[in-house]
DNA sequence: TGAATAGTGTCTTTAAGACAGTATATC
DNA sequence: GATATACTGTCTTAAAGACACTATTCA
């Protein structure tokens, strides 16, 4: 619930969007072991919110989530996954805005019962992305927009804290059925790569001889005849996605229950 | 999305509700081997529609999901279990109005741009009961409200075909992971009366004897020492739920994967 | 040759799934 | 005793989980 779409269009008009409804898109980042999230400072707050906006009455929902999370993020591919809606009368609390700037945003004094001060429902989305690759656009009214790693998140406005603790709940739940790994990895990733990815995410160790088997056993890699040098170790294989079967199995599922 | 609210309160007034967000609920129904939805038949469309409709300023999306079911059922502890939200500019279509009727209940000309022909998103719960004891009760602008069998529903307005596909989706995935028939079956109950149950919930037939073993692994039915007599055949055995069990399961879990 | 990491195999336990004959209640 | 339903047990197979040693790279 933020007022991103400020930041391409100079002649916002509250009456090209939907009253009471918003998206929050938690966008988890992935990079070297870490797990992040992608959070922004707006000017009206000196709290950090999620990376949300307003619904245009000419879009889907899930189309105002991929351009949302377009306009900071600059992916227009990402793997958007609705979770669950947030609507509780006193989520959006007046009180947690800085009136000051906010009526310097807006040019006018802000009464209590502005627009943006209403009872929105949000629809929670998730996605993960690889976060080092990502050239992060802060909003034009936003302070800054960055990631922040999983365990140690700044203060959070409203209730973005519960949102993104039921966002890592779908997101582990989801990832013991389905496949990822496809837009974090590269091309060619190693098993010990892939491990700590999915160790990263579950937030626990994996036996890696137990994760391996699983693995192969879904037929979704393909082990390539090439390894990677890392110095004075062994060199691991490499790997790559059989991108069927991958995508046979974001469909049907797959069994991995960790 | 219907105007449910006009039921208890003459004096209907959009402004207490949120604008462009409603609440739709799927209400299965379980009795004698069969389920059923609960839908109803506005006096607005010539289809049937989900029990739905709007979100008052002052109450959550749940509490308002709540209220709806119980003014159509009189239950008020159901366990309501919200799945997914739908969102789609074209989702609520002008022309599936019966534009006469409404103008009747309105008492005024409709417009195009009325509040009721407005996108709205609509956050979608579902849940189960014992329908053979419900009274259902038609709102005050519907002319019927009754249960269908699952497998020969009606014409549908709008997305509610879908709404539906996707609630039984997820009906049908929760009871492989939380325990079921608590509020759907007698205090006292036999094996093979949780067995149907089971089969018509996700419409395939199980392995009894598998079935009994998987059940009573878990741990949350107890044996009495009392059966039921059921003319000329072998009396079962009745159960009961440990209902402490029970609620330990339904918060983190049961292992019946069906 | 030592340090760090990659890779591999076996055993045990548990669960899933297929399957058929005996027991009981009433007419 | 005929009929309809309830009840019970075993075998096979697959998956989960615990566990420890060998192989490779290069400084």
């Amino acid at each position: 619930m933020v007022i991103a779409e400020f930041d391409n269009d100079s002649t916002f008009n509250p009456d090209d969007f939907l009253r009471n409804v918003s998206v929050d898109n938690v966008i988890f980042g992935y990079h070297d072991k870490e797990l992040r999230v992608l959070l922004q400072l707006p000017l009206t707050f000196d709290k950090w919110t999620l990376t949300g906006g307003y619904i245009k009455r000419t879009e889907t929902i899930e189309e105002a989530a991929h351009r949302i999370a377009y306009s900071r993020t600059g992916l227009n591919n990402l793997f958007l996954q609705q979770f669950r809606s947030f609507g509780t009368p006193t989520r959006i609390s007046y009180n947690q805005f800085d009136l000051e700037k906010v009526n310097k945003l807006i040019g006018a004094e802000a009464t209590a019962n502005a627009w943006m001060f209403d009872y929105f429902v949000s629809v929670g989305f998730y996605t993960l992305t690889e976060f080092s690759l990502v050239e992060v656009k802060k909003g034009g009214y936003d302070e800054v927009c960055k990631w922040w790693p999983i365990n140690e998140l700044p203060s959070l406005i409203f209730d973005h804290q519960h949102i993104i603790d039921e966002a890592l709940r779908a997101l582990r739940m989801h990832i013991s059925f389905f496949p990822i790994g496809y837009e974090l990895l590269p091309e060619k990733f190693t098993l010990p790569e892939i491990h700590s990815l999915y160790e990263t995410i579950l937030g626990k160790s994996l036996d890696y001889r137990n994760f391996q088997k699983r693995l192969i056993a879904t037929g979704i890699l393909i082990k390539l005849n090439e390894t990677r040098s890392i110095g004075a170790h062994r060199s691991p294989f490499l790997y790559k996605f059989d991108v069927a079967k991958y995508e046979e199995g974001l469909k049907s599922g797959v069994a991995l229950a960790f």
